[in-house]
This record gives C-alpha cells, sequence and structure tokens, in this order.
DNA sequence: AATTTATATCGTAATATTGCGATATAACGA
DNA sequence: TCGTTATATCGCAATATTACGATATAAATT
C-alpha cells in the first residue's frame, strides 16, 4: 500500500528513520557539508555546486528543516543557512546510541 | 523524474546516502534491534514481533542484506540471521565521521 | 513420497519521493 | 515604484517504496 506503519513502532524507532531518511538522498548530505564547510553558512551557491535545479535545492532544504538542523537567518539580501549545532549534537547522540546499542550485542560466529 | 541524480554526487555522499536509505524505515531499525538483542540470533518471530506481514518482514531484510550487514546460517532447520559486526563496525565509523565532520565546523551565532 | 515449516519471490495496488519548469513572494537597489 | 535577485511553493511526470496475498522453494519430519 505504500504507507510505512508507523505505528507498529516506538518513539525512537520512528524518529531515527524520519531522521535517517533525511540522510537518505546524496543531494541532502552533500548540502549538509557544504554549509558546514562555508563557515560564513552561505546560501544558494548550492545550486552551482550540485548542479540541481534551484526548485530542487530549496525542496531538499525543506526536508532538512524538517528535523530542526537548518536555522537560516537573513544577511543583507541574503538568506544565510547554517546547520544547529545543538541539534546536530542530539542527533549525533541518537545515531551514535543506536549503533552502539546494536553493536556491543552483535553475534561474531 | 523520480530518479536520484548519484552522478552528481561522491562516492561517500552516495554510500552515506544509501545506508541511511535502510535505517529510513522504523521496521528496518526494530528488525536490527530485534536480531542484536537476540543473542542467538533468532530469525522470522520477526513477523510476530512487528505485526508485518511475512512477505513485508523479507523484503525488509533483503533491503539490510543489501548493505551487506546480515549474515544467514542455518541451525537445523531454521535460518538464523546476525549482525555482520565488521560490517555494521564500519557504518558505524562512516556516520560518526560524517557527524563529526560537520559538527566541527557549525555557526554557533 | 507426502506433509509441514520457514523463507523468498512475484505481482500488484497504494502512496511517497525526486526533479524541474512555472510562478509566487519578498527584500534590496536604482 | 520598478526591476533585480534570492528563495519558496505549485503542479506535474517519472520513478521508488511499502505492504501483502499468492505462490515458489527448500529443508526437516513423518
Amino acid at each position: 500500500m505504500g504507507v510505512s506503519k508507523t505505528q507498529l513502532f516506538d518513539a525512537e524507532q520512528n524518529e531515527l528513520a524520519r531522521v535517517a531518511k533525511v540522510l537518505a538522498h546524496p543531494a541532502r548530505v552533500a548540502i549538509l557539508q557544504y554549509i558546514s564547510r562555508q563557515d560564513a553558512c552561505i546560501c544558494s551557491d548550492l545550486v552551482e555546486e550540485t548542479g540541481l535545479a534551484q526548485a530542487t535545492i530549496s525542496q531538499h532544504l525543506a526536508e532538512i528543516k524538517k528535523i530542526g538542523l537548518l536555522r537560516g537567518n537573513f544577511e543583507g539580501k541574503n538568506l544565510c543557512y547554517c546547520i544547529d549545532k545543538t541539534r546536530w549534537d542530539a542527533l549525533q547522540e541518537l545515531f551514535s546510541s543506536f549503533f552502539t546499542g546494536i553493536g556491543a550485542q552483535c553475534c561474531t560466529s
């Protein structure tokens, strides 16, 4: 049917999946890397950088925003995005404990 | 058009996205957690556990296999899955360095 | 050999994602 | 105010994902 049955799973499982879905596209990975590389938090030379259309980039940015990772401030006429460090750290911790929790009990045979 | 333009991005970006896509469904997160919780690497009580149909579970397992995370051995009549620890550690490192690499240069304003 | 049990695959319907042109919106500079 | 520039949103076409019943496969048991 195409709809994920999220009600079958707990909040943490759904949250991890929701965040992973945002990282599940190379353009969004590239956007995050690019934004962090420019310490000035430069906005959309992303179009030029990636070769995707402006509408497409804007859509990808919206996905990243949905999980609270982006902050945008106007600097003069430019809307500059930057990564919300607090949220970033929280998500890093989410993934880290997921990986650690499972890794601990892997069978090694 | 619905096709991701993977050729625009580098190998690491595509790899991270490919793995994230597998984690981007709560059922697959739950499956990985369940397999690790049973240190005996028990197979598909997953159907009972999750409430999803057997065909659906099998499909999710196939997705997890595609990124090399599952090993299946026959124990008598049962096919027992377990998580490939080496691969798991490699993916943990992949995510860890992604998060660390970006977090280092986030603007803090 | 026939039956049972466990898992995979096929086919298909419902829905989601990706990408982009066209079109808004909104702030700045002339 | 008018045009320019930057970004968001709409609408649509192409494709991917999710879910599951039905069916295949394959090993173990009888």
